[in-house]
DNA sequence: ACCTGAACACCGTTCAAGT
DNA sequence: ACCTGAACACCGTTCAAGT
């Protein structure tokens, strides 16, 4: 019996966990505060849960089951394979520190079957057999993961671009001063994931109807 | 004076803690360890460097300076973006440790400055200006850095992908058993990498000339 | 079976005290 | 200016003891 008066439980503890990364990130996620937000002793998580690794891991075998369902949508295979690719980072986004502790972990590879398996429907169906199948499927998937580690981490640190401006007014911005404004803005990151994706995947399944890629 | 009759330095304790960084990763890097390779208390460190944190951000600041000299080769402006990205690649491998150091604290834009002045002079040299030019640099900055994370990812977990074959004999598996075969082998990463690279600079910069990439 | 409290071996950091 | 040792507030984990 805790404070309440319930009994505490697995998922109990699960769901806590869970909620303390969500709103704070994994170093939020301490077994003494865990407790406190429990209410019982730091020592009866350990008899539900193991310890603090064996808790992670539950975590995030939770999350790679939440990333499963992915679903293509398009007239063409190389259009279904960029919507895969669309979907693949929203969902990736809405988890960001949960994600990031599959990442961690080496698990990101595991989370993407679901994605991987829809990808190479979609190189299949474009013709693509074996090698060529499995690289234009990789590539797709290691584009979208490491696009979002990328830009997740420029989320994490907006103000640490100490002036970019003040390091192009060099002789190329002098002959372009479109240039440096425009790395003066924030880049457009979706704009930015929806052109390389569409070059990556028109590269390897062939155009992509629909819009002018060059 | 330490316990070899040598005094403290700032720089003593950097080159230690780089070692130590080096050598084991991040966590590896205590306090207490430290002092123990230095040979004095763990409080004499705090007068040199102030606390952890400011030691790592030293350390991070050391990285990003390494990383500066970046140099395009190839007679194209599209050859030079792409050997801009594959030597960015390299570099960037070989010090993994401390490129996740930056890329934590978020300095992931300000190391990779000198190459987005190198590549942004062959976009220019491309014919490419203002938002234009920058949309095609930024592609490849958010590509080669996307793509050493998640395959230094890959690298870290190599016993964790369970079984991927088992999970391909489904019907696309049945219906191209090459393409299973090709999942069941760990990807080339240094071609994909190329594919991909030569992908995104081609769809931005127009084609690279030397080798038949769609 | 389920939970507690005490204890252990670690952390980073502060601070008065020494030279 | 440079360094020490004691102390504080945190960690994760173990374990004998309770019910």
């Amino acid at each position: 019996m805790n404070d309440r008066g319930s009994r505490l439980s697995k998922d109990a503890v699960l769901d806590a966990a869970a909620d303390l990364v969500r709103a704070q990130g994994p170093a939020a996620l301490t077994m003494r505060r865990l407790a406190g937000e429990l209410g019982c002793a730091v020592t009866a998580i350990y008899w539900h849960v193991g310890n603090r690794e064996a808790l992670l891991d539950e975590l995030v075998a939770r999350t790679v089951r939440e990333m499963g369902r992915i679903r293509a949508e398009g007239a063409t295979p190389a259009a279904r394979a960029e919507s895969v690719a669309l979907e693949l980072r929203r969902k990736l986004r809405a988890r960001p520190h949960l994600i990031a502790l599959v990442h961690e972990r080496g698990l990101t590879e595991r989370m993407m079957l679901p994605a991987q398996r829809a990808l190479a429907h979609e190189a299949h169906a474009a013709g693509l057999r074996g090698a060529a199948a499995a690289e234009a499927v990789r590539a797709v998937q290691f584009h979208v993961v490491g696009f979002v580690l990328v830009e997740r981490n420029r989320e994490r640190a907006p103000a640490q671009h100490p002036g970019e401006p003040d390091l192009w007014d060099d002789a190329t911005a002098e002959q372009d001063p479109g240039l440096a404004q425009a790395f003066a803005d924030p880049p457009d990151v979706d704009r930015l994931f929806r052109a390389t994706t569409r070059a990556v995947v028109a590269s390897l399944w062939g155009a992509v109807p629909g819009e002018g890629g060059a």
